[in-house]
DNA sequence: CAATTCGTTCAATATAAATTGAACATAAGG
DNA sequence: CCTTATGTTCAATTTATATTGAACGAATTG
């Protein structure tokens, strides 16, 4: 039988479960972040395929996901066989350069573009550059959010 | 028979297609911005459909959905039965508002789980509050990018 | 070394989304 | 009227992606 707070909990891991797909990421990957922001772990492999009843392929699948984009990271413990999973520190700042990248992409395009198409297209040049400049812009925007960290 | 640039028009075309897919819209749409950031337009209705070749349905969905989000907007011309379209004056901004929607709703979700979570949780408040923290930052670092423009 | 446990992989399946194309309503023209 | 052109809608299809589950190799245990 569930209480409030039980209800609560599973609402917000499945809402983040939304957002992530919102965002392009598997639904699975948000409910593991979800998880993870509620209860400290690390969580074990194993736990986290039974506590969101999902098959183990699909935990190894999104943690591997979720450790490439810098949200998690695998740990291991003393004299345990089994993987464990925990949030990162700063784990939010490497969305941000999910989404410069994406961005850096998009003004390679454009100016690649502007490149290619003759130059007296004037209009054309204009609203590249406009285009170009939104993008650049979004980049220069979210720089700051990416706050320097300790690099091994 | 192809020349050089026809060929660039078509990549940079096919690759705002990918970058729209990425950015969570159909692919379709981001062809039609493709289109009309290289020329002026305005492109009526059917040549949208026999130039990216494309079926009518699916100008009729891609159209207003980018009019439902600010990019493109419907013009007619005096005497043509036609509806035609054209990039909007400031087109990207819109584009943010809608990032920002994204993110003050992903911050309601957060903001709800923290009130019906126990305040004993402390860390998980903790987490909560850096993954609300995050969201805020963004929507408060991309606030700059929306211009006042002219409301009608 | 047999039996488990663990994490990964990948083909099969399920799920979600985009795209088409036919049917439709409306308006215009002849 | 009849015909044509136009844009929308929606069921069917296609396409893309996520998820599963069985098979596998590696490591561990007894």
């Amino acid at each position: 039988m569930e209480n409030n707070t039980d209800v609560a909990v599973e609402q917000f891991i499945e809402q983040l479960g939304l957002v992530a797909q919102a965002d392009g990421l598997p639904r699975i990957s948000g409910r593991i972040m979800g998880l993870m922001v509620i209860y400290s772990g690390p969580f074990s492999f194993s736990e986290l395929a039974s506590r969101l009843k999902v098959s183990r392929g699909s935990i190894s699948t999104n943690t591997r996901l979720l450790e490439s984009i810098g949200i998690i990271e695998r740990v291991t413990k003393p004299g345990k066989r089994q993987d464990y999973f925990r949030i990162r520190e700063n784990p939010y700042t490497d969305l941000v350069k999910g989404l410069q990248m994406r961005l850096e992409n998009a003004c390679k395009i454009v100016e690649t573009a502007k490149q290619s198409l003759p130059g007296e297209w004037v209009e054309a040049q204009e609203r590249l550059d406009e285009l170009g400049g939104f993008y650049k812009g979004l980049m220069k925007s979210t720089q700051p959010m990416i706050k320097d960290q300790n690099h091994k």
